[in-house]
DNA sequence: AAACTGGTTTCATTATTTGAAACTTAGTTT
DNA sequence: AAACTAAGTTTCAAATAATGAAACCAGTTT
């Protein structure tokens, strides 16, 4: 019988500290067991492995445990060499200063939309306080446009995993809903948030896809209807699809600098 | 004879992701192997576990591996739940502003101060590229103050693993000269970087501790030779003082607002 | 003091990891 | 095109590590 997890004893012990991460605030240890499908000796050796490795964090004052720093220095690696915000961040710069409205980066991280970076017209960003946010995807512009030009097989994995949790009255509720949608967009080429998240929030995003096609990211441009309306965000396609190109070429340009001896730098 | 990683299958997985976050760049399995204890075939799994589970992402275009997007995720958890910033974020939103220099907010990451803030007076925050960078311990200013308040166990295990390469004139060389420097921190309750890491680049760092005297992270004041010296530093530390205990007191005092239903909320 | 709760350790059983060797591509060279 | 080479992948028996029922050890509560 194949296991959920898969991936041995390694992915057990992700799945606990995802476990942990879930929470979103400190736990104790009996409360991970209360709803862990491991043994009690068995969850208590991967949180003390985990801990060891710095990939949990113990309290010993209150007794908790907590996603450890270790995942901060992991994490600034992978912002770094794997997300697209490095080559996006000079272009992202650009458009927001040119629409004047909030500016989001997103790429899929499982069945869910990960926030890699943004722009909030005119504010100094707060960086690490947005990045790393997960949202859903069948309700967010950047989910869905990258959702429709995702390959079938890939496709129909995530759409299976969406909750279709009702949001709004202009959520889209159903998988039929969304694949009918998911046509819509790839028509296009881009898509709109109808207020399907959040009454009041529409958007227009575009999807960042590879010269072979493959999905990278997206990029999306979010107002209230208060300020404006889906023809007003229409009117920034151009330039969103500029800047997705845009990203799309430094992307595949990019090469990393070759700092092979790097003693630590300053900060 | 005990192994060096230690914690069994999960602890060498582990040492195979900070591997790949070490190279700075993507990397071929070639090169991960080169360099690897590892034998092939147990090297390979291990990439193939991680890469599954999303802790490493392959490019197949390019044929590397680099830090995957999942941890961007958990270290948002990590860096809301486990670090000091989010208490922190006012305090030293504050003390930037009175000092008018470069603030700094750190923590211990194994032997390797990780850096979880910064305010770099007077331009906007560019948060992401910085937190999660890590520095040396033995040549920093908030290095050193964390080190002198550990206990003495924590501390030679930690000063057993400093590289003790010698950046300037002024770098200390050795774990006794260290040890020497340490305790003078621990007579006055602070101490400086007289430009150890970096030439030009002098700091005054302050510990942050808990009640109990656990060793909760640092804050340092930057500047440069050209605009002061360490007397004119020295006269930040009451501020500074005052600013560790709030982060000191709002850390203690700080509950995790109770979301228990949380679904997926707007970035 | 007995019962309970939350956390930790033991140890024989079981399942997983391990790695030498063999194999498969894909790319070069003769 | 055959022979060589390098990089990546699979096999399989032996070695090792993970497993979890049960027992144990604090503190607390009844």
């Amino acid at each position: 019988m194949a296991r959920v997890t898969g991936d041995g004893t390694v992915g057990k012990a992700l799945e606990v500290l995802d476990q942990v991460a879930a929470f979103g605030r400190p736990v104790r240890f009996s409360e991970l067991l209360a709803q862990s499908a491991f043994p009690k000796p068995t969850l208590y050796r991967f949180v003390q492995t985990l801990t060891n490795q710095q990939m949990l964090a113990y309290d010993p004052d209150r007794q908790t445990y907590s996603p450890g720093v270790r995942l901060v220095r992991l994490a600034h690696a992978a912002w770094d060499q794997t997300t697209l915000a490095p080559v996006a961040r000079r272009h992202i710069d650009a458009l927001s200063k040119i629409v004047g409205e909030t500016v989001h980066l997103a790429q899929l991280d499982h069945a869910q939309v990960l926030y890699i970076d943004k722009r909030n017209a005119g504010q100094p960003v707060e960086m690490y306080s947005q990045a790393g946010k997960v949202g859903p995807a069948y309700c967010t512009g950047v989910g869905k446009v990258m959702l429709a030009f995702l390959d079938s097989d890939a496709a129909d994995n995530v759409i299976e995993q969406q909750s279709f949790h009702v949001f709004t009255e202009h959520t889209l509720d159903s998988a039929d809903a969304l694949r009918a949608e998911l046509n819509d967009i790839r028509e296009n080429g881009y898509g709109f948030d109808r207020e399907e998240h959040e009454p009041g929030i529409i958007c227009v995003a575009m999807p960042i896809l590879s010269d072979t096609g493959r999905v990278l990211g997206a990029l999306s441009v979010t107002s209230t209807t208060s300020r404006t309306n889906l023809a007003g965000l229409e009117a920034f396609v151009p330039v969103l699809q500029d800047t997705a190109d845009k990203i799309k070429r430094d992307a595949q340009n990019w090469s990393f600098p070759d700092h092979t001896s790097k003693e630590t730098t300053r900060i």
